[in-house]
DNA sequence: CCTTCTATTTAGCAAACACTAAGTATCCCA
DNA sequence: TGGGATACTTAGTGTTTGCTAAATAGAAGG
């Protein structure tokens, strides 16, 4: 039997190794048992601690975001101004400024729930390095040089704020508001309060809206027309 | 019981609705009867298409990048040239093009494997478009402005190109070279290929390199301190 | 040494998953 | 009108998943 440890000691190990192994394997693709070993426990002791394994994913994402409440604080005072410029600024600089003060956490989000299509072990190990210096270094370059100017702007920010938005940054945010260690708050609450707060702002989409991110049709009517 | 096709149309059918569902829940998120259900058949239809799940994925990437093998021939033309700069500046045209002319397929790519947090459902569907518009429209601004000319560079490549070359991107620019659809090419051969044609150009990374993307640990030793 | 409390493990459940064997309906052509 | 070929369905399989009841081991106090 491994050793003993006090309940909270035990709980900030199993979040401390269970980051990598979310941030390695994404959400769906970590198994419960995965994080147990991992964390050098087995599976019960995790779901003494956490509840499900969304609640240990959740515990993650808030135990960081305690890390910037200071800078949320900040940004709940920007929004309270009324200067929409400097808030979305400020959140958007937010962004950056965390995933390079905590790049651990930044994969987290990034690619937090990326998986792995199957044949990517050492595909992404070994290649991504290059593609990564590779294209970094050709987006600079061009946007040095003026380029990309709206192009990259669209697909960069609809990459980056899909996905972070998708994966809890709204939370990081606004810890306050949106507590996804309350999976019981239904999502339409959280819209109702997020849209609220921006409706108070008076902020209005500078653009009639991109490509909607969805189509109406969840699953295609089975007498849609097959034709060649 | 369904309407007959003839096996060409049912596997087109299915591929074509197949991708929505993909792009929707992402590829772990999407169960085979969803996809069954999709295509208004059973799930052994499927599997008299596609060898397995993984298949149907990589033949909708396929069917789609058969779509701009012209534009892999005009890069496999500047990468026999020599210029790398021409050629890494023609792969980022190429997947910001794309994006653009098939915003279906850039969702499959950019999100499709993006799983939902379990209650992200009515959140990102009410929420993603308002988000989008909010930081889309703060970084044009700031990059008018000529800020995060670097920071943004290096997020945005490493989000996008993360995920691009995650999901089948290289694939995408590479038809020849990596063929997706045959599973038992392993992950050391697409490798050697891809850095091989690289070595041949002559390409160094022309930074250091930068934050590793990932830590030599896969799984936290289990003896490591557990601190305080 | 004995009791009690808590940390931890063993062993396994029910549900969901990717996938399939074997049978049924529909088409096509003689 | 038959008979073979093919599209499709029913009804599962074995495995893996998230999660848990119940038993065990160790620490703390008397």
């Amino acid at each position: 039997m491994k050793v003993r440890m006090k309940s909270g000691e035990r709980r900030a190990d199993i979040v401390r190794s269970a980051i990598h192994v979310f941030a390695e394997k994404g959400f769906r693709g970590t198994t419960t048992r995965e994080l147990a070993a991992a964390a050098g426990v087995t599976e019960p002791v995790l779901y003494q601690h956490f509840h499900t394994k969304s609640d240990l994913y959740c515990a993650i994402i808030e135990a960081k975001a305690g890390e910037v409440s200071t800078s949320a604080a900040a940004l709940a005072e920007l929004a309270a101004s009324g200067d929409d410029r400097a808030f979305f600024g400020a959140i958007g600089e937010a962004i950056l400024r965390r995933y390079q003060e905590d790049p651990e956490l930044g994969r987290l989000l990034l690619f937090g729930s990326l998986e792995r299509h199957e044949m990517a072990d050492l595909f992404f190990d070994r290649l991504y390095a290059n593609f990564y210096n590779m294209v970094t270094g050709y987006i600079r370059r061009r946007m040095r040089q003026g380029a990309f100017r709206k192009v990259n702007a669209d697909v960069a920010a609809r990459g980056l704020i899909g996905m972070l938005s998708y994966h809890g940054l709204v939370t990081l945010l606004f810890p306050k508001q949106f507590s996804i260690s309350k999976p019981r708050q239904t999502a339409d609450q959280m819209v109702s309060v997020f849209l609220d707060g921006i409706a108070e702002k008076g902020y209005r989409p500078e653009e009639p809206m991109p490509p909607a991110p969805r189509a109406e049709s969840e699953r295609p009517d089975s007498t849609h027309s097959t034709g060649s």
